[in-house]
DNA sequence: CGGTGGGACGATAGCGTCCCACCGGTGCTCTATT
């Protein structure tokens, strides 16, 4: 396939002149009949990946997405482009038979890991020749499973029964770790796999930790923070409860329009205030790790942690979402004494009680009694893993977890660069720059002030934007951030 | 670990206090009832 032929496409089926950084590396990769694993930061047009190589290849492309939002948002994005050649496998209400029916006059095709657990499905496309096989956002496969979502570990045996296709593997994240245990996953080795990798490094995120003595003080340094940096921004907690509290305390104890956002939330009111964020009606929300996968808004000015996450890989995808559009953003991760144990605990993956397996296996055990340990179970047993494999997967996810969220520790605790440390942990050589994180940059003192919101307390005029962030931290003196070094240079 | 909701109990009529148990995030699909 010729250069030519590929920007004949990009222009006119998608309107561009010229591709972003590994766009084209990782499509001529896919054309030559190449698996690609690309790893593209944030805002870097990775639907495109997927989308035209469609274009000049003679089969449909399945794409394996998390969420049904997701695939709506492609679905829309697709038909917007006039494209109709599209189809949604989704639960519910749909007719199943018809649209397994149309597979081949499909251009498109988005699934579930769930839906296409079921046979029918698979049997369906099975008899449609497929070009490519997309998994989105394929850190899942390794974030996911054994406890949560095992269905992500049947992608190996589905690319099997599809005849191995060419498969894209589409994240924005992932360590060497990660990367080793998706392909480990999908049942490829790394000589079957062209990698392809940009930084994960955001220059214009600036990064901070700060250490409080107890959750009182916690909260009044958010009131700080959020009252004074300027434009849209996140605050994560660690549950519900404290996400719903902490909006309806900064609602009454501000201007803000704030809304809390979590998965406990019904749907419709979910979509409403993920609108309301992208229109500029609300300038906060406090959410847990629910609102992020399709928040497609370049402007968050700052993403404020209030709890500490359970890894750094789940941060840097957090983080992530402030300043898509180039401008100077903040990172703040706020962390008292006693909140390495709510992530503890929520890193807990433990093994329902074996006794259980053979009861499930026996038909001996209610449903309806069990639930969540029930489904695990039979769900395992139905795809033959015997008790001491699960006992060995729930294992080795437990000690992955554990070191995950010890490595998220020392990054709060650092007092070295935040940004090499993340690098490093990324597999990536250091960079120098400026504006960088509150340890060890010199540089970004010399920045101009992001804009003060307009709407609340107003900075002091000429007051630095670093000053702002220090004064506001109560930490001229006795400082985490160790601002002391930067007078130096 | 830390917050919270419920129950028991005590002292005495409308509650206060204490203790203990429990929970804490992420999403898909299918099925049987309303």
């Amino acid at each position: 396939m010729n250069d030519a032929k590929i920007y004949e496409v990009l222009k006119q089926h998608f309107g561009y002149e010229h591709f972003r950084d590994g766009q084209l590396a990782t499509i001529k990769a896919l054309l030559a009949g190449k698996n690609t694993l690309a790893i593209l930061p944030t805002g870097g047009g990775k639907s495109l990946l997927y989308q035209l190589p469609a274009y000049l290849l003679p089969g449909p492309v399945l794409v394996v997405s998390p969420l049904i939002s997701l695939m709506q948002d492609q679905v829309d994005r697709l038909h917007r482009n006039g494209e109709k050649r599209v189809l949604m496998l989704s639960g519910g209400g749909q007719d199943r038979r018809q649209q397994l029916s149309q597979l081949s006059q499909a251009k498109f095709i988005f699934a579930s890991p769930e839906l296409l657990a079921n046979p029918e499905v698979v049997r369906a496309l099975q008899r449609t020749k497929l070009s490519l096989l997309t998994i989105d956002e394929a850190h899942c496969i390794s974030q996911w499973g054994p406890d949560f979502r095992p269905e992500y570990l049947l992608l190996k045996q589905l690319r099997h029964e599809l005849d191995d296709p060419v498969t894209l593997l589409l994240t924005a994240t992932a360590t060497p770790r990660v990367r080793h245990d998706i392909l480990t996953k999908v049942g490829l080795s790394a000589e079957q796999v062209v990698t392809i990798v940009r930084s994960v490094n955001r220059p214009n995120i600036f990064l901070a930790a700060s250490e409080l003595a107890s959750s009182d003080e916690k909260q009044t340094t958010l009131l700080k923070l959020v009252t004074t940096l300027p434009g849209a921004g996140i605050v994560y907690f660690a549950s519900r409860r404290l996400a719903t509290q902490m909006a309806e305390w900064l609602r009454e104890n501000s201007t803000l329009a704030v809304a809390a956002y979590h998965a406990g939330m019904p749907s419709a009111e979910r979509f409403r205030i993920q609108q309301q964020f992208m229109d500029n009606q609300l300038q906060l929300i406090c959410a847990t790790s629910a609102f992020g996968m399709g928040i497609d808004k370049d402007d968050i000015r700052f993403v404020i942690h209030y709890h500490l996450p359970t890894s750094l890989e789940n941060y840097v995808q957090e983080i992530g979402r402030a300043g898509r559009d180039g401008q100077q953003s903040a990172a703040v991760l706020l962390y008292a004494p006693g909140d390495e144990q709510l992530a503890r605990q929520l890193t807990t993956t433990e093994l329902p009680p074996a006794g259980l397996y053979q009861k499930v296996q026996q038909g001996q055990a209610d449903r309806r009694v069990l639930g969540p340990d029930y489904e695990l179970f039979d769900f395992y047993i139905r795809h033959h893993y015997s008790i001491s494999q699960l006992r060995e997967s729930f294992g080795k996810r437990q000690s992955q977890v554990a070191w995950q969220l010890h490595q998220m520790q020392k990054y709060a605790s650092l007092t070295s660069c935040r940004r090499q440390f993340i690098l490093a942990y990324f597999g990536e050589s250091t960079v120098e720059q400026t504006d960088c994180c509150d340890i060890d940059e010199p540089g970004w003192l010399s920045k101009p002030l992001l804009p003060p919101r307009k709407t609340t307390v107003v900075p002091k005029k000429n007051e630095r934007w670093d000053t702002q962030l220090q004064r506001l931290l109560n930490l001229d003196k006795e400082s985490n951030f160790h601002f002391s070094n930067l007078d130096k240079q």
